[in-house]
DNA sequence: TAGCGGGTCTGTAGCGCTACAGTAAACTGC
DNA sequence: GCAGTTTACTGTAGCGCTACAGACCCGCTA
């Protein structure tokens, strides 16, 4: 016996094949009493539904969308911050009824996902502008909404104003007088210099020293492969060891949080000999003893925001096929607001 | 101009569309020659590669599995332990080429993404066994793969060794002079004695009652909705306030440091006054002061296996639609292990 | 009684691709 | 120099569904 299929319900029942596909689809299409005879069929013939692969090819749509993430996932589910974005992400897509396929950005192998799943659109979250993976989602014309990726001219995006909350970090310290500055940054140097690649790590590092340069601060630059931690432990134990600064800056609150573990090491007290802002406002931040001074950033907001954005570019991307307006790209730039808690306090006079 | 497909640089180029099929399908069936010659009109005509969704379908595989989470994604993304699960199936996945796509279990709605969208097979991870998203991936006769979840026979599972590790944790409050112990459980009396509903938090109750029973230890209990801390706190803070037991079994780490926080609030010291154990051996549990006893299970190790058997379970589904060998079904059940930490000490004589 | 609109149902023609079963030519070995 | 094998390519026949354009019938108006 055979797959069973619309067909086979529709000779059982006596009906064309269309007529079936609208008992399930478009049950406006049939009288009420055909579409339960349909159904009662279908049931016994254990047919659950029209295959969604052959209604994907014949509709052109997929009821999914994608999230391009860099390289491992595991980073993804592991960051606070991170996760409680997808979480935005999943919450807002819900309703939609679009599910969430999550592309890994693995370039080697024959099955490349962001070429090879079939998807309505995508999210591209945090990638490097010169990933293969994005390029084949470019290439494939998809809908793209871009979420803390330097914008790009067609494409919409949702970023978060990293320079102004940096930026409004350092003049909190500048303002208690700290002349001695450490930055504890992701990424080389090489690729906060070249445009697009570590966005929000080059957004940060140029807010920073907007208020730190024209005040005349020393500053000392650190970077870090990842954000994490234990990277943040061991970049600020580097830091520390040297010419030490009465302040540091960090590109996230896990840094910050691995920060503050080493200079308990070297038996700095926070804020007393050392002062410590991070960013993004982790739930880890308020967990912390001194509780860290940091940047908010809504990431709900934000995950709500690229959802809506990557839907409403969806639909859009339909009607244009079917003749509709062109579309409408819009970038998005969510406020960030310092949060001054007890890691930072006016530098100590000798 | 249409759309460009295969055919469209089949007749450019002059060879037949199942040749540019193979072009980028099946390399080794054409010469290299040739082949070059196919990409380089293929590129210089936009053409990315093969339409995922007709190579879906005419192929009969997708290239995702789905992973079905309880009603809402939120709680899948902010708990820690199921971040790790997530992380760890993702990462085990990546390798074989399968994109992850989350199926949020909503049931109103037209649109019911476990119905509705092309999937290889799919995780089921703690759902309840009644609910409709289940049925419908059951009845769509996909490759599945129990996690956390009552095993079933026919469908391959992957559990902890709930019941051993909570007995252990009873046990060891037993060996410590407890007489009177709480159980912060989730769920409510009706589902955990339900058969198949809640697993864990049933044959965690089990394994609690195993050791407690026949020790004549009394027992008093409480269920909460959630697993987080803030119902872990309340929850404590109520059954802290009636005749106080001298020790707490919890279902998670994270309502033990809700339980925590709420003998901290009615001024009563762990473990002095009340010892305090947990399950999971979340990464919170090194961070509450004092350290939380805890049972320790693989996380890790529980999202690779998941993962193992899904795409095991997928590869023989499609030999068994091809005639080959029928499935062999494995219920896997991972250790569990006690790990005595600070929370616990023997109960102080009057 | 012709004409019209709306509610139901049907048939055709794909969606874009790949499995499979070829065919034709080029090699192999003796 | 002829069967036997290999290599390189082609044609057909779907995969299972839906869009779209009718066809048919019924009751209603003028």
């Amino acid at each position: 016996m055979g797959r069973v299929t619309l067909k086979t319900v529709a000779e059982k029942v006596g009906v064309s094949s269309m007529t079936v596909s609208n008992a399930f689809s478009r049950p406006d299409q049939l009288s009420a009493q055909l579409r339960e005879r349909i159904l009662a069929v279908a049931a016994e013939l254990g047919y659950v539904g029209p295959d969604p692969a052959a209604r994907t090819l014949a509709r052109g749509t997929t009821g999914t969308v994608g999230i391009l993430l860099t390289e491992s996932l595991r980073h993804a589910f592991t960051d606070e911050i991170s996760t409680a974005f997808l979480a935005a992400i999943a919450d807002e897509l819900t309703p939609s009824g679009l599910a969430l396929t999550l592309l890994p950005a693995t370039e080697p192998g024959p099955i490349v996902p962001a070429r090879d799943v079939a998807i309505d659109g995508a999210l591209v979250y945090s990638c490097r502008a010169d990933s293969p993976a994005l390029d084949w989602l470019r290439r494939r014309g998809l809908p793209l909404v871009f979420v803390d990726q330097a914008p790009v001219s067609g494409i919409p995006s949702v970023n978060v104003d990293d320079r102004g909350g940096a930026r409004a970090a350092a003049q909190h310290l500048v303002d208690l007088g700290h002349r001695r500055v450490g930055l504890l940054n992701v990424g080389d140097e090489e690729s906060t210099t070249r445009l697009n690649d570590w966005h929000s790590s080059r957004q940060r590092r140029l807010g920073w020293l907007d208020a730190l340069e024209p005040a005349g601060v020393t500053v000392t630059v650190a970077q870090s492969k990842h954000c994490n931690q234990d990277e943040g432990y061991e970049l600020a134990k580097k830091m520390l060891a040297r010419d030490r600064p009465t302040a540091l800056l960090c590109f996230s609150d896990a840094i910050a949080a691995g920060a503050m573990l080493a200079a308990d090491d070297l038996g700095l007290s926070i804020p007393g000999d050392l002062s410590i802002v991070g960013f993004d406002d982790n739930p880890l931040a308020t967990r912390l003893r001194p509780a860290l001074t940091t940047v908010d950033q809504d990431v709900a907001g934000k995950g709500r925001a690229a959802a809506n954005a990557l839907t409403e570019a969806v639909r859009r991307h339909r009607s244009n096929l079917a003749g509709g307006t062109p579309a409408k790209v819009r970038h998005l730039t969510l406020p960030t607001r310092l949060v001054v808690r007890d890691s930072t306090a006016a530098v100590t006079p000798r």
